[in-house]
DNA sequence: CCGCCGCGGCGGGTTACTTCA
DNA sequence: CGTGAAGTAACCCGCCGCGGC
């Protein structure tokens, strides 16, 4: 599945939000990035300084449809790279009323990806409005863990484990009596999977976008928009990595190519101080095999038109093929009648 | 029409914290 | 149990576009 970012429309809903039940058994959401040429990357990054990297890539990605070279893939889904809170084979949103009972098994919380709702809170408010209104004027690193309003996490009755409220404890006690602390708190399991689908269908918001989202999720919309920010750099930092692996694989392409013609290059040379008769033939200009279209050395002489080539195994095989020995103009000669008269 | 200003969004970079091997 | 690496939430800064004046 190839899915192109596309930034464009940022008033078209999120379809997900409101289909969001459907979404419970399936993880296998592909997200991949079409890369036609690596060479993009940096000349991109002048010219669309001021649009989003994303509506560039989506541009690139149809030229690289319209190219002949193959695209590559970059999987971006949270299967690979992201992290062991995604590792729940299904998404399971807790605000729907269906999934409650299979949110988090009990006796379970202690172990790995336990979907440590760091955001909940006791006390909750009763919207994301709220939330926002109570957070709104802080935005200082202090103000986290007090205003994030999570009536998220209801598995349970809220509380999780005894882990949990011991982390909340501290956090709370911390925030009390170090008031500068940035708390860096853990997005639940489910909110990250939110998101995730979110991001899928766009990778930008706009301000109503994110509203909803929040009060969905019960986050800040401030924490809504700086994930969105993490995720584009990250899906950008990944797309960076394949750029470069495939300039990678371009640069060790072009050194085999060149050490070959170098090889070759070595080898006519040792023909021709074997072989002087060649020395006299006319200075050679490159021009294609009509049949097979490789490169091919053309040397002319008045009326003849004598060849050889780059590809000098074609010659070698005229030469071997026919006796007597041809030399290599000749045999190169033969090579493209060979390929016209098998073509007719 | 032009310039200025405030606001908001974004990218890039960084920090601080969490989790795991 | 301590530690380093990796992941990521949160922050800061600068730039830019946009709308209002």
């Amino acid at each position: 599945m190839e899915l192109a970012l596309s930034l464009g429309d940022a008033s078209k809903p999120f379809l997900f939000l409101d289909k969001a039940p459907k979404m419970g058994g399936n993880m296998d959401i592909g997200f991949c990035m079409g890369l036609g040429t690596a060479a993009f990357s940096a000349a991109r990054s002048d010219e669309s300084s001021r649009k989003s990297t994303y509506e560039v890539y989506d541009q690139e990605e149809r030229r690289s449809r319209i190219s002949s070279d193959p695209p590559l893939q970059l999987n971006l889904l949270p299967s690979a790279p992201v992290p062991r809170s995604h590792v729940s084979s299904q998404l399971r949103f807790p605000w729907l009323t269906d999934n409650l009972a299979v949110s988090e098994p009990a006796g379970s919380s202690d172990g790995p990806g336990i979907g440590l709702d760091v955001n909940r809170m006791p006390g909750v408010l009763a919207s994301a409005e709220e939330a926002e209104d109570a957070a709104a004027p802080l935005s200082s690193p202090n103000s986290t863990v007090s205003s994030f309003q999570m009536d998220f996490g209801m598995r349970n009755g809220g509380r999780s484990s005894k882990r949990d409220l011991d982390v909340d404890a501290d956090r709370a006690s911390d925030d009390e009596e170090n008031g500068s602390t940035r708390k860096k708190l853990r997005l639940s399991k489910d909110q990250s999977a939110f998101l995730e689908e979110s991001f899928k269908e766009h990778s930008t918001l706009n301000p109503k976008q994110k509203l909803a989202l929040a009060k969905q999720l019960n986050l800040r919309p401030r924490q809504v928009e700086v994930w969105f920010q993490n995720r584009r750099a990250r899906t950008k930092l990944k797309q960076t990595e394949v750029d470069c692996e495939y300039l990678k694989r371009c640069c060790e392409t072009l050194t085999e190519e060149n050490r070959r013609l170098q090889k070759e290059l070595q080898d006519l040379r040792a023909l021709k101080t074997s072989q002087p008769f060649y020395m006299q033939l006319p200075a050679t200009t490159l021009t294609m095999c009509p049949s097979c279209e490789r490169v091919v050395t053309t040397a002319s002489a008045n009326t003849s038109t004598t060849t050889t080539t780059n590809h000098h195994h074609h010659i070698k095989s005229a030469l071997n093929n026919n006796k007597p020995r041809l030399n290599p103009f000749t045999a190169a000669q033969v090579h493209i009648q060979q390929h016209q008269g098998a073509a007719a």
